[in-house]
DNA sequence: TCTACGGTAGATAGCGTTTTCTATGTAATC
DNA sequence: GATTACATAGAAAACGCTATCTACCGTAGA
């Protein structure tokens, strides 16, 4: 766009020159350096002192073309900032790390949109695994977009990898791994329920957002072991935003005063429940339970400290890269389902009366 | 090392095949794409609609090694789940994405060893911009190391940028983006100082790291401003971590009662300390104020809530990319401080009595 | 003494692009 | 109607590696 392209820097230092400094050919450095051929032991010395001399390291672009692997992997998050990808994310580098990979990040906002972008520039990079992490929406264009995906990162030797998203479909190329979400959701209900809560609230409804479906889904299976009915409208629609969790429980507290526990879809939303009951002085866990999902750190800092869901963030992360890189020894399955348990802390007593 | 590398995928897509399909040569393939030679209008419409037909992408690596710039910008954090280093990361996404940039990522832990093999493996990528994001040692033989990477990527025309640490030294081929963390500390002491503490501890005193150097900097300026001789013994070694805000803490308040206030080298360690005081029993801000120092998010979710100072993670990793990437247009600077302030919540009052 | 064979190293051919540089057909000029 | 200029497309040469194929040397076996 602006003018021409940046002027290079100088002459940058290849194989080359390392190849004339040792006094041999390029061939053999190349081959000292990958290691993949026998070379005399007096000739890896001299092309490893030209290459400490010469400061030099490889060329991954090359290298990639070349035909080696590209020793890079990517993953496609909403946003980077949020805890739960970031303690992915965090799994995914480690695991990279040890598998002498590197990591490319991409951030979507949650915008299918941008998604798309993200997945067509990870293909341009031939990385080893792309992996897709957290829900999406279940509609089936989605589905057929992402069945799409993966075929054409496997045609360019790539594999699609759902993190925190159920598998498209089987004979799909790509490695599913998720977190047994409604099983977590069931937990945290039955859990309520036995200590003899009847009217819980769930806050956070996403119509067709596979994260909150299963959540949702847990929450009513455990109502159905209780054989208790739970009532429709404590099913509140809306985002995973800390405010939505504040504005959500004020309206609630003025509808209704049966309700004496509140289910967040997420930690973040349960923050801002804890924060609306504050305010309007209702005293929790007392006159009403709380808990959340997914177990990020900042719960240890509410007060009270939130009971919640946990999801091995990291083992998700790191799980992902490994079944993906290792697709092709027979004992590594490629979908895998990662359990989940409730963390008990303070935010959840017996309802009152 | 596992023998034989993974199968490849099948054929992948190439230019070869576009242009086939399309009836023209590589070349005008290449120009249609690229968009910087003109292609008579029937033509264009041939190549785009084969591209379209085949799911075509270009192979960034080839791209890269024909000589046309590798778009790739990466960053080097200590750890992804730390907000501090996430919101950077997020403005460095978000800039490098409008420049039409792909991310790579790296953590090290805080290992300087680490931190090389980073740079090395970036290095290779050839990344229009390195970003070190975070303080450091300052040791002489760290700023040397850092003179050195500067110069190495220089040569393989990426450019390396510090991003919250200070400049190694002038003539240095580097972009230096810092935030104003003496100022800062200057301006939250005062802010103490002038409510009438006079008895603050520091804790996190990191000997030699670049940011908290910086902090107890300006906590000592305020001192002298206001003419008050600060107690060394308030000043007391730690580390980022919570746990130490805690037992830190819980000393200070065995081993003295004079303390009014207490300075936490960050947010996290803040949380810490709250946890500690309400575990003892002394109220925060009546008995005791307590400030941070960051503004992460979860500073609104401690009770009281965190006053504290705000650093505009996201500006500085957005400038970062555009100091980096515009480095030749001469306008743009390549030394720029951003400016700290400090957030007021509930957890500060004059000191008792 | 001659052949065979490990053990090493060099030559050569891509990998999929971009980038000159060259060639063509057509429109404009005299 | 021949000449020049322009717009467009193709040919060929990198870019820096890896991989395959070939050549050499010295020693062991016949």
């Amino acid at each position: 766009m602006a003018g021409r392209a940046a002027p290079r820097g100088r002459k940058r230092t290849t194989i080359t020159d390392v190849a004339e400094r040792a006094g041999v050919s390029v061939p053999t450095v190349s081959r000292v350096l990958s290691g993949n051929y026998p070379v005399a032991t007096a000739t890896r010395a001299k092309v490893l002192r030209a290459v400490r001399e010469l400061d030099y390291v490889a060329n991954a672009h090359a290298r990639a073309l070349a035909g080696a692997t590209t020793k890079t992997v990517a993953f496609v998050v909403h946003d980077i900032t949020w805890p739960f990808f970031a303690h992915i994310a965090q799994g995914v580098e480690e695991q990279a790390r040890q598998e002498g990979r590197m990591c490319l990040v991409c951030t979507t906002q949650g915008d299918p949109e941008r998604e798309l972008e993200a997945v067509e520039q990870m293909r341009e990079q031939h990385a080893d695994a792309v992996i897709l992490v957290g829900g999406g929406f279940e509609a089936e264009e989605n589905r057929q977009r992402l069945v799409h995906f993966a075929r054409l990162l496997d045609e360019a030797g790539s594999r699609l990898v759902l993190c925190g998203r159920p598998s498209p479909g089987d004979d799909v190329p790509a490695t599913i791994v998720e977190y047994d979400n409604a099983g977590g959701a069931f937990a945290m209900t039955s859990h309520l329920l036995s200590l003899g809560h009847r009217r819980i609230a769930f806050l956070g409804v996403r119509p067709g957002f596979t994260t909150v479906v299963e959540r949702v889904e847990g929450y009513r299976r455990a109502h159905e072991t209780f054989r208790v009915t739970p009532d429709p409208t404590l099913l509140r629609e809306g985002d995973f935003l800390r405010s939505y969790g504040y504005e959500a429980t004020r309206e609630l507290l003025a509808e209704r005063t049966d309700v004496t526990a509140i289910f967040a879809v997420t930690d973040v939303v349960a923050a801002g429940v804890l924060h609306a009951l504050r305010d309007s002085g209702v005293r929790v866990p007392e006159e009403m339970s709380v808990v959340g999902y997914d177990d990020i750190p900042m719960t240890m800092e509410l007060t009270p400290a939130l009971t919640t869901v946990h999801i091995p963030h990291e083992e998700l992360g790191r799980t992902a890269v490994r079944l993906a890189l290792h697709r092709h020894e027979s004992t590594v399955p490629q979908h895998v389902v990662l359990g989940t348990h409730i963390a008990v802390r303070d935010s959840v007593a017996p309802p009152p009366m």
